[in-house]
DNA sequence: CTTGAAGCTATAGCTGCTAGAGGGATTATA
DNA sequence: TATAATCCCTCTAGCAGCTATAGCTTCAAG
């Protein structure tokens, strides 16, 4: 049995943030000690560690309800974990993609070399989409 | 003059969006008809286009505060705007980084050619950090 | 048995918007 | 000129995913 304090030194998630997770129906609600405090199994905490991993790679909490249920039931099909996964995917790609074009822009923009705002490439550079090389 | 809605069509801000970067300071107070509508001129009309870019670009609300008060004064040298420029730089370089690593890691899980959750690369790697390729 | 750390709930705040309610203003047409 | 359609107003609340604070209670070590 863990204290809330415990099980966010194992798993590195703060203590505020497993709070708001059990509000959110994302975790099991723990038993309490006699003067109500949580505790927790280690049950509890693969739990959590699944979700502070799936947090890390970037899975919402919606997605992670819909993981989390999956994972309750080893006799289903998984291929709605995988398109989780897959469609996660797609958009961490997207995301790539998008912030690729972005850096070429911050890259053109930032090469300013001269002292004044006036004729600084920055400001000129947001003030005039026009000039910018692609869309974005 | 443009009406709100006017303004918002020419930038592709949206009207509640635009009332709320007035609410933020980020844009002047327009003028108002005689009916307390807001009435733009061409200098609102550039000022939004400017944060429209910027926020495209993935700056915050807080950086743009600090171009628009530089584009204010022509006359002061521009290594603050540099620097916010730059600083953005590492920051979209600092999340591509990090959105690659994830890239490897879900195509690596998604990969899952058995039927059932019981044994599904999802689930499993999700519930065991030990088994990614690198950290984070 | 005391004390200090750790935990409790409840509430509010953060960013960057977006949506809705319940009204008033403007404008185009009849 | 009347009226209907469309626009705009303010105010409030909500979204994700937390984080912080206040004011209190409990726990564990000495």
């Amino acid at each position: 049995m863990f204290s809330i304090g415990e099980l966010s030194k194992r798993t590195g998630v703060k203590i505020p943030t497993i709070r708001y997770y059990e509000q959110k129906g994302l975790i099991d609600e723990p038993e309490r000690s006699a003067g109500n405090q949580r505790r927790y199994t280690k049950a509890g905490l693969n739990q959590l560690s699944f979700i502070r991993h799936s947090r890390d790679l970037g899975f919402t909490i919606d997605d992670i309800k819909g993981l989390l249920e999956l994972s309750r039931h080893p006799e289903k099909p998984c291929h709605d974990a995988h398109s989780i996964a897959v469609r996660h995917l797609h958009d961490v790609q997207d995301r790539i993609t998008k912030l690729r074009r972005l850096e070429r822009e911050l890259k053109r923009i930032s090469k300013c070399d001269s002292g004044y705002v006036a004729e600084c490439a920055v400001i000129e550079a947001l003030a005039d989409h026009e000039i910018c090389i692609g869309e974005h």
